[in-house]
DNA sequence: CGTATTATGTTATATCATAACACTGTGTTT
DNA sequence: AAACACAGTGTTATGATATAACATAATACG
């Protein structure tokens, strides 16, 4: 939260952007899938399933099971909507799902994308920063090659202490 | 294994900088320690905490509890010896655990150091390569510090193809 | 020796995730 | 409209990973 002074707005846009992007690639963005996205943008922070499953039911006074949850999530994953932090077990919104997206070339031989996550999570607050840096995803690029290495999904995930509680 | 030609020498290297390391840290190495270092070592790659439960029982006729292994684990995790892989839920050894240890200067302010994971592991044969990068490591300092973050702990772990595989 | 401390054992349980199969709704073909 | 295919969700059971809490054993140390 600490740098999204207006929160509603964040919120907003990530649907808006969720929308579009379905469309583009021909998903459909359903009430479960939507009210999940919801959540995650409004917690603002990395969210656990079964966090989800217990808010969820305490919206919508419906509790859905875990693997109705989990698939849930894979979609939204898979179109780079959200990420999921490793070292939490957990999911959060993507600020830039245009940047994660597949181009599915249409026919094209399968192009294996290589996707991105990178996040400074605050051992305090939990606070949770997305990283967006074409410099560190060339040096990473580069460092693969040095090892002849083909990425095809990286995480980078560095736990401290946020401004704000340094 | 791939850039391991020797692998028995990998692992009486591992197992003598254990020796040394817990020396210098004034911590005990005992029997179930270095069994389980072992294992992780003979393996050369990502080892689940009950692999090793199972390939011990194999190996020794006694079947130790999960608490066991993950104390042991943890007490291998704080000295450096080994890493945690968290897209995988595995441990590997470290190959240059000299570079990972806690610097404990004597009575001085308790010096959280900012310990590094930084993998590529193939998806294909598993073979996992720990990259030892100065620039990659100052890089990542550097964005951190544009975020005004004080980063404690990294994991960078890259999936895809090594060099035989792709 | 007795006591404190560290290491390991034991039991139970929490937490995270998926397999397998059933049902429902929607769109398409005929 | 009936028949069908398919995507989405529901349901039950279970697998996989990890930890809490307490008991016992081994070791260090005054």
């Amino acid at each position: 939260m600490s740098n999204c002074h207006n929160h509603q707005h964040c919120i907003d846009d990530a649907l808006a952007a969720a929308q579009l992007i379905c469309e583009q690639q021909n998903a459909k963005l359903t009430e479960l899938r939507q009210q999940i996205l919801l959540l995650i943008w409004e917690n603002h922070k990395p969210l656990g399933a079964y966090t989800l499953i217990d808010q969820l039911a305490e919206k919508t006074q419906r509790r859905i099971a875990p693997p109705t949850v989990y698939r849930t999530l894979e979609f939204l994953l898979d179109l780079g909507l959200i990420h999921r932090i490793n070292s939490l077990n957990a999911y959060i919104g993507c600020t830039q799902p245009q940047m994660h997206q597949t181009q599915s070339n249409e026919g094209a031989p399968q192009q294996v994308i290589d996707k991105h996550n990178y996040f400074l999570i605050c051992r305090k607050c939990h606070d949770t920063q997305e990283i967006l840096d074409t410099k560190l995803s060339k040096k990473i690029e580069q460092v693969s090659q040095v090892y002849k290495f083909l990425p095809q999904e990286q995480w980078l995930e560095i736990t401290g202490l946020c401004e704000g509680c340094s």
